[in-house]
DNA sequence: GTTGTTTATTGAACGCTGTTCATATTCCGC
DNA sequence: GCGGAATATGAACAGCGTTCAATAAACAAC
C-alpha cells in the first residue's frame, strides 16, 4: 500500500512546512503576527486548508510551544560541562536566561501566556512518550542536579531536591520573565542577577535546610 | 463659569464610568472579555463614543494596570504591622502572592502582557506626581525595608538594598506568575513556597553580603 | 478508458475585533 | 433665534478565527 504511504507523507510534509512557517513568522515578527490567513498564504494554501492538518491557531501555539520547550532542554543540558553539581545549577541558571533573551518570544509563548499552552508543555503528554514531557525532563534536570547536591555536599543534607528544584525554577522566572514584560525595572543586567541570585540561594539553602 | 466645569465634570464622570465598566469586565470574564463595543454598550453609548474618552484600547488596558498597581501597593503597605524589617520583609512577600492570586487577571495584565502596560506602571508618569508611578513607590517600600534591615542588623551591613529588592520582587514574581500560567507545575502550595522562600533568601542574603 | 466514490481543497460567508470618519445631534455664547 | 463648537452616532474598513457547501483531484473498479 504504498498510495496511502505516499498521502500520509504528503500530509504529515505538509503539517510540518506550516509549522517550521509558523515557527519562522513568530521568530520574526512576534506571536500576534501569526494568524490562519499569513500560515496559508506562506504555504499557498487556501486559509480553510490549514483546518486539515490543525484543530485551530491554539494547537499551532502548543505545538511551537513543544519546539521552543526542546530548546530549553538542550540549553540545560549543557550544563554538563561542569563537574560540581553547584556549579552545574550556575551554569545551567545562566543557560536558563540566555535561553530566555535569546528566544523571548518563544519564553513568552510559553510561561506567560495562558495556562493551556503551558500545559500542553508540562502535562505528561498522552503520547507513549516514556521519558515524559519536555517541560518535565526539564525540571528533572534540575531536580536530580539538587539530589546529586545533596549526595556530595554534608551542607544539604537535608535538603528537598523538589522543593530546592521548584525555588530555583521560580527565582530564575522570575529574573527572566521581568526581564521581558518589565524590562526597564530591572536595573541590574540579568546575568548579574542570576549569578547573585544562585550564589544567595545555595547560600540560603544551606543555611535553612542544612 | 459653571458651564465649562460641568461639561468637563461629565466628561470625566463618563471616562470614570467606562473604567469601571472595563475593570469590572476585567474581572469578571477576564481581558480578552474587554472589548471596545461592550465598553459602550455597558454605559450606553456607541462604540465611536469611547475614542472620545480613550485614545485607544490599549489605554484603557493601561489605566486598569495602574489601577491594580495601587491595589497591590494597598497589599504591600500592610506588611507595616510587623516591627521588625525581616518580619515586614515576610508579611510582604505573602501579602504580595496574596494580591496574585487574588487579583489573578490584573496582575497578568501588569507583569505579564507586553511591555508597554508594565511601563506605564513602573515608568516615572508624565505627570508631576512626586511620589511617583505606583510600581516605583511599590519597590521603594522594599527598598527601605531593606536599608532598615541593614542598619538595624550587623548581619546585613554589606547589603546593597536595591539589588536585594530586585532580587526579592524578582523571586516573589516568580512563584505567582509561574503558579498563574504554569498551575499544576508547582506541587508546593504558594504561601509554603513564599514563606521558606523568604527564609532562604534572607539567609543567603545573610551568608553571601555579611 | 470511463465510471463512481472517496478524499483534498477551495472560496465565500459568519460573527467578531479595533478604529476611523462623515454625518447628525446637542449644547452654548451671542 | 442663529452660528459655531462640542458631542455622539452609525456605517464602514480591514483584519481576525472558523465553518461549510461546492468543487477539483485522486483513486478503485470495471
Amino acid at each position: 500500500m504504498g498510495i496511502a504511504e505516499r498521502k500520509q507523507r504528503h500530509k504529515t510534509d505538509l503539517r510540518d512546512k506550516a509549522l517550521k512557517v509558523s515557527q519562522k513568522i513568530m521568530l520574526n515578527e512576534g506571536l500576534s503576527a501569526l494568524t490562519i490567513r499569513r500560515v496559508a498564504d506562506e504555504i499557498e494554501y487556501s486559509p480553510g486548508a490549514i483546518y486539515l492538518y490543525f484543530r485551530n491557531r491554539e494547537e499551532i501555539v502548543r505545538e511551537l510551544g513543544r519546539l521552543g520547550m526542546e530548546t530549553l532542554l538542550e540549553y540545560l543540558q549543557r550544563g554538563d560541562v561542569a563537574a560540581d553539581p553547584a556549579e552545574r545549577l550556575g551554569v545551567m541558571a545562566l543557560n536558563y536566561a540566555r535561553f530566555a533573551s535569546e528566544h523571548t518570544e518563544t519564553y513568552r509563548l510559553v510561561f506567560m501566556s495562558d495556562s493551556e499552552t503551558a500545559r500542553a508543555v508540562f502535562g505528561s503528554g498522552d503520547d507513549k512518550n516514556t521519558k515524559g514531557s519536555p517541560g518535565e525532563r526539564a525540571f528533572h534536570l534540575l531536580v536530580s542536579e539538587f539530589t546529586r547536591l545533596r549526595g556530595s555536599h554534608a551542607d544539604f543534607a537535608e535538603l528537598d531536591p523538589v522543593r530546592a528544584a521548584e525555588t530555583y525554577w521560580a527565582h530564575l522566572h522570575g529574573i527572566a520573565s521581568l526581564k521581558i514584560s518589565c524590562s526597564e525595572f530591572l536595573k541590574t543586567p540579568v546575568e548579574v542577577l542570576v549569578e547573585t541570585s544562585v550564589k544567595v540561594l545555595l547560600a540560603g539553602i544551606r543555611a535553612v535546610d542544612g
